[in-house]
DNA sequence: GCCGTTTTCGGCCCGACTGTTTTCAGTCG
C-alpha cells in the first residue's frame, strides 16, 4: 500500500527547515514534531481522517491537520509552495549540515547574495565568507568540514553493528581506565532503534580524572578526527572497518548517573514531554538531576528510577521511550511487562547444511545445547523453489526428517523439531504438498520472489493452508538495501488472527521484519508472534537478542511471543489451527 | 504552530562547547 505518511513527514520536515531559516523557531519546532508523529503513526493518515481521530493526536493541531487534509485531497500544500519561494532551494538541505545553522545561512544569503550550494562552496574557498563580521578562519574550516561530513552523518548503521562497536569500545575503556566507575552506551543504541546515527557513551568518574579519560578517549587508535574536546564532553570521528562514525563521550559524577542516563538515552520527544510534566509539578529536570524549580533543591538523580519516580512515574524501559504513549502509561502504572531475552525457550527458524546453512544439524544441536538454555529448536530448511539455496524437494525433506529422528534418538531427547521454510509461490500456493507438510511440527511460509507486485493476496492464501504456522519475514525488507514489497499489513494481521497463524519477527540484523510499528499493531489485535533468528551459521543464534529488542519496541509482552512457551504450548497452537481447518492433529 | 486542574495568551528543554568575542551568539544533541 502506498505510504502517504512518509511523504507528509518529509514535507513537514522541509517546512520546519524553512521556518528555522525564517527565524521562526517555535513554528519550526511544531512542524518538526508533527513530522515525527506522522512518521510513527501505525496507520495511514487517511484512516485517521476517516475516523475523525486526526484532531485528537497530541502535537497535531487544527492548522497542521487541515494541511494534512489538503494534501490528501489535492496532493499539495499551498503554504508549503509559498514557503519554498522564500528560501533558496539548496538551503533547505544545507540547514541540516553540521556547522550550518539558520543564522549563518541567512547572513550568507542576505549579505553575499549566495543561493546555491555551488556558490557557497566557492565563497568559502575564496575568502568572501571569512570576511563577514563575526566569521573567521575556524568557522569557515568547520563549514567546509560540515559539507564533507554530511555523507557520514546521513548514513546510519544497523543496530547489530552499533551494538558490536559499543561492546568493543566499552570494554576497551573499562580495561584501560580504572578511573571509570560506570559506563553505558546511551542514545538510540540503548533504546535499540533499528538504525543508529552517532554513538553516545556515558561514564562516571571523579572530577580529577576527567582529563586523563578524555585524553585516552580522543587518542584511541580508531580516532581519525577530534571534533570537540572538553572536560565533560568530547566528540570524535572513529573508523571501524573503513566506515566512519561519530562517537561522543560524556563524564558525570556518580550521584548524577541516573539523571544523565535518562537525559542522554532520549528520545528527544520523550524528554521534552517528560520535562513538560515535571514543570507542571514545579520541578526541573536536567542531566544532573531533578530539582525543585523555586529552591533549586535536588530531589532525585542518582538512579533512573528516582528520576521517573520524582515526577510520579514508573521506570520506563528504554525501548519504549519514543513518546508513543509510554509516559501516560507510566503515570497510570500501566506499562506492559515487556518480553525479555531470558523468556525465550527456543528458535523456530534455523537452516542447516541440508539447504543453505553452513552447519550440520548435529553441530547446531551441540552448539545450541551448550550455549543456550533452549528447550527446542526447529530446523526449517528451504524448499525446492530456492534452487540457489539447495532447497529441498519432498524426497530430500523426508530424508532430513529421518536424520532429525536419529539425532534425537541418539541424544535421548526430543530437542530438534521437524520444520520447513516453504516458499509461497506466485499464486499463493506452496511448493511442497500438504501430504508432506502435515508430517512436520512447524511450518514457516515465506515470499522469496516477485518483490515488486502487491503480495497481500499470496500471503493471505498461504495462511489459509492448515499446515502453515508462521509467515517468515512478512514484509521482505532489507534495512538500507531494499524497501518492503507492497503488502497490506492490516489485512495480513487480520488474516493471521482469523486463521490462527503467527507472524514472524525475523531477527536477522538487516531484516528486523516485521518492524516495531507492525509488532505493536499485531499485539493490539491479539495476533501471536514468534521471534526467530533465521540462523544460517552458529554466530547467527546471537541475533535473538535484537529480535527481542525490536519486539520490546513494539510493546510485546511474554504472552504475545509464542516461543516463550514450552513445546507443548506451541503444539497446542499448531493443533488449534489444524482443528479449525478440520485436518488431523499432530501428536 | 501547539497547548492549557494556575492559562484561549504567552509560554515553548537546557546545558556544553566553539569561535570570535572582550561578555556572548550560534550550534548541537
Amino acid at each position: 500500500m502506498y505510504n502517504i505518511n512518509k511523504d507528509l513527514a518529509n514535507i513537514f520536515k522541509k517546512m520546519a527547515a524553512i521556518y528555522e531559516f525564517l527565524d521562526d523557531r517555535f513554528r519550526a519546532m511544531a512542524y518538526q514534531r508533527a513530522a515525527h508523529i506522522i512518521e510513527d503513526l501505525p496507520d495511514d493518515v487517511r484512516n485517521y481522517i476517516a475516523t475523525g481521530k486526526l484532531y485528537m493526536i497530541r502535537g497535531i493541531g487544527s492548522s497542521i491537520a487541515s494541511k494534512i487534509e489538503e494534501y490528501v485531497k489535492t496532493g499539495k500544500i499551498q503554504k508549503y509552495e509559498e514557503l519554498k519561494k522564500k528560501v533558496p532551494e539548496d538551503f533547505i538541505e544545507l540547514i541540516d549540515l553540521p556547522g550550518f545553522g539558520p543564522k549563518t545561512l541567512k547572513r550568507i544569503y542576505e549579505e553575499l547574495g549566495i543561493s546555491t550550494k555551488e556558490e557557497l562552496v566557492k565563497a568559502l574557498k575564496d575568502g568572501r565568507i571569512e570576511q563577514l563580521e563575526g566569521f573567521g578562519p575556524k568557522k569557515v574550516e568547520n563549514m567546509l568540514k560540515g559539507l564533507q561530513m554530511y555523507e557520514i552523518s546521513k548514513r546510519r548503521i544497523i543496530l547489530w553493528e552499533a551494538l558490536q562497536i559499543s561492546k568493543y569500545l566499552t570494554e576497551k575503556l573499562k580495561k584501560n581506565l580504572k578511573e571509570i566507575h560506570k559506563i553505558e552506551v546511551v542514545g538510540s543504541t540503548r533504546r535499540r532503534k533499528e538504525t543508529i546515527g552517532d554513538l553516545d557513551i556515558l561514564v562516571t568518574a571523579d572530577d580529577k580524572d576527567r582529563l586523563k579519560i578524555m585524553d585516552f578517549f580522543t587518542s584511541l587508535e580508531e580516532v581519525s578526527e577530534v571534533l570537540v574536546k572538553g572536560p565533560k564532553k568530547s566528540s570524535v570521528i572513529m573508523k571501524f572497518e573503513g566506515k566512519e562514525r561519530q562517537v561522543d563521550l560524556r563524564i558525570f559524577k556518580d550521584e548524577e548517573w541516573g539523571a544523565a542516563l535518562q537525559y542522554f538515552t532520549g528520545s528527544k520527544q520523550h524528554n521534552i514531554h517528560l520535562r513538560e510534566i515535571a514543570k507542571e509539578k514545579g520541578l526541573k529536570i536536567n542531566e544532573y538531576g531533578v530539582f525543585k524549580a523555586d529552591t533549586e533543591e535536588k530531589v532525585a538523580g542518582e538512579t533512573e528510577e528516582s528520576v521517573y519516580k520524582a515526577v510520579g512515574m514508573d521506570w520506563i524501559p528504554p525501548e519504549l521511550r519514543e513518546d508513543r504513549g509510554e509516559i501516560e502509561a507510566a503515570m497510570e502504572h500501566k506499562l506492559p511487562e515487556l518480553v525479555e531475552l531470558k523468556d525465550i525457550k527456543g528458535d523456530l527458524h534455523v537452516h542447516s547444511t541440508w539447504s543453505d546453512g553452513v552447519v550440520s544439524i548435529k553441530d547446531i544441536v551441540d552448539f545450541v545445547r551448550k550455549n543456550y538454555r533452549y528447550e527446542y529448536i526447529v530446523i526449517t530448511d528451504h524448499s525446492k523453489s530456492q534452487r540457489v539455496a539447495h532447497g529441498l524437494d519432498e524426497e530430500r525433506l523426508l530424508e532430513e526428517l529421518k536424520e532429525i529422528q536419529l539425532i534425537n534418538k541418539m541424544a535421548g531427547l526430543d530437542f530438534v523439531k521437524k520444520g520447513i521454510e516453504v516458499d509461497i509461490l506466485l499464486d499463493g500456493s506452496l511448493d511442497l504438498s500438504d501430504e508432506v507438510l502435515s508430517q512436520l511440527d512447524w511450518v514457516v511460509a515465506s515470499v522469496h520472489s516477485h518483490f515488486s507486485r502487491d503480495n497481500t493476496d499470496r500471503i493471505i492464501k498461504a495462511m489459509e493452508n492448515p499446515y502453515v504456522n508462521a509467515i517468515g519475514h512478512p514484509t521482505g525488507r532489507l534495512i538500507g538495501l531494499r524497501e518492503p514489497y507492497p503488502v497490506d499489513m492490516d489485512a495480513v494481521i487480520k488474516a493471521a488472527k482469523e486463521t490462527g497463524t503467527a507472524l514472524e519477527i525475523n531477527a536477522q540484523p538487516r531484516r528486523m521484519d516485521i518492524d516495531e510499528i507492525w509488532i505493536r499493531k499485531a499485539v493490539e489485535n491479539g495476533v501471536k508472534l514468534v521471534i526467530s533468528t533465521d540462523a544460517h551459521n552458529l554466530g547467527n543464534f546471537a541475533f535473538m537478542e535484537i529480535g527481542v529488542s525490536i519486539a520490546r519496541r513494539g510493546w510485546a509482552t511474554k504472552k504475545d511471543i509464542l516461543n516463550t512457551g514450552s513445546w507443548k504450548e506451541i503444539q497446542k497452537f499448531v493443533n488449534q489451527k489444524r482443528k479449525k481447518f478440520g485436518v488431523r492433529a499432530i501428536k
